[in-house]
DNA sequence: GTCAGTTGTCCTATACGCTATACAACTACC
DNA sequence: GGTAGTTGTATAGCGTATAGGACAACTGAC
């Protein structure tokens, strides 16, 4: 995918009604509202109008037609993967092995400080730095930048990293996980990931930063995960969990992968 | 909060740059690539680096100092929220009582198609709709839009939900939880939702969708929020649940809200 | 102090995104 | 068939982002 300059009315605007489409907010086989009417219900003029309409038809979200309107396409969307909670890290193992994977980098640097400190390392020490971009289906829909301390990185080669998840290569090498800690947030794709992941830049990613530990107590592994929306999100069921009043909750070890992507697809793919 | 419209290749190299900082590879304090320099590198003008700079500095990110360079300036970060998923709702539960709300919307309506079909209920049955605003310390992180059916809604009033967290109106009400079903995704903030936030049009949002379960399987709630991610984001522990081989995990219950903020700021405002 | 290198400010010229308007071709509906 | 409403196409003009250059004020190192 070439870099679309995209302008910048056109571009949100553009932007929003992918949102829309996606989330199902506009039911596929739905009429658009007509040009002139988008035109004045966010103040453009029509010509941007039709040149972020023009950006959705090039990707095949709506369709056309000259006198009648323009129409949301049926998706014939692999339907996008849901994540599970409870066994996570699990769904991640299996997944590693159904999808494929694209190793964009790797090499041994010094780690920016945050993730120096997450990781509990000493000053100076360096890391293995791999980038990757799995795929579904031959469609990308992760970029993932990890960190492992050079002393675990050594256990394992380049094209060990290629084909065999990065969980069971830890494991391999005896540096067994104890726990994790990890952090779910939401930020833009910048350019580079942005062509990786077969998006425009300025898209919205699903964010994930997991610190992987060992029995020691010292870090394992330093992931940084960013998520396609519309391929990618996480599901959970929470049980109620103590007395009546008590209000207490927790996550429950829910369905399995097959039934989860069962979800009706408007939750879903939100 | 006025629309700044940044322009294109302006707005391209401050995320780019954003992006460096955030992410720790141009450390805290370290002195930025030159004007000049960072033209040269990245093919545009003068001017529009300056440009691109001048949106970090209004934003607190750089420091500018004439005759000596822009350096990174240390983060005095406002601390986000950090939710913790173990006792989820139990935390929701103490957020409202700790936190202000803006009820923007209060009417009964005709659901969306995919609200109705989650909460399971019949055609053309009606739902109660609010829109509201969270604030923590005054600043807004979140945008709710909720639906509840219209015989649960009809027990409490307009201003039971200005004050009273919406779940305990629900227990009030009788309308035992039993469980819950919930989705983590990532959208952009649409005009109405990036004013209600004080954001611009087209930033990251941090989306959840929430479908609450009477005992009877029936839905009592359908929530839809939209978390600012600079102010609130999710965080769990996960543990090591069953033998060595078998790569099996579980949330833990984790810390409570205040070691989870005492997290790396880098990793929980990511 | 000297000097190379930095940010701050101003200028001109060009490129282009956006608006506004008009009209043609087509479709769905009455 | 008529008609209202739609998309497709073309035009002209305005505002502004961008490029490129020049100079001043300032800093830090030598």
């Amino acid at each position: 995918m070439d870099v679309s300059l995209e302008p910048l009315k056109a571009r949100r605007l553009a932007l929003l009604l992918r949102e829309r489409i996606a989330s199902g907010e506009i039911a596929p086989g739905s009429r658009l509202a007509s040009e002139p009417a988008l035109a004045l219900e966010h103040g453009v003029s029509r010509v941007t109008v039709r040149r972020a309409l023009d950006s959705l038809a090039s990707d095949g979200l709506i369709d056309r037609r000259v006198g009648a309107g323009t129409f949301v396409r049926e998706p014939e969307a692999p339907k996008p993967i849901v994540a599970d909670f409870a066994n996570m890290l699990t769904h991640l193992v299996e997944m590693g092995r159904r999808t494929g994977v694209h190793l964009l980098s790797f090499s041994y640097v010094h780690p920016p400080e945050a993730v120096a400190h997450s990781l509990g390392l000493a000053a100076g020490e360096r890391t293995q730095r791999s980038v990757r971009v799995r795929l579904i289906d031959g469609q990308p829909f992760s970029y993932l930048t990890t960190h492992v301390p050079e002393r675990i990185g050594l256990t394992y080669s380049e094209s060990d990293l290629a084909s065999v998840p990065l969980l069971s290569l830890l494991e391999r090498s005896g540096a067994a996980v104890e726990r994790a800690s990890q952090t779910i947030s939401a930020t833009l794709a910048s350019p580079d990931v942005a062509e990786a992941l077969g998006l425009e830049i300025g898209s919205p990613l699903l964010s994930l930063t997991r610190v992987v530990f060992g029995p020691d107590g010292r870090g394992v592994e330093h992931l940084h995960a960013l998520y396609r929306p519309d391929r990618y999100s996480f599901q959970m069921e929470l049980h109620r969990a103590g007395d009546a009043g008590e209000r207490r909750w927790s996550p429950a070890p829910a369905r399995t992968a097959e039934s989860a992507d069962a979800v009706p697809t408007a939750v879903g793919a939100a």
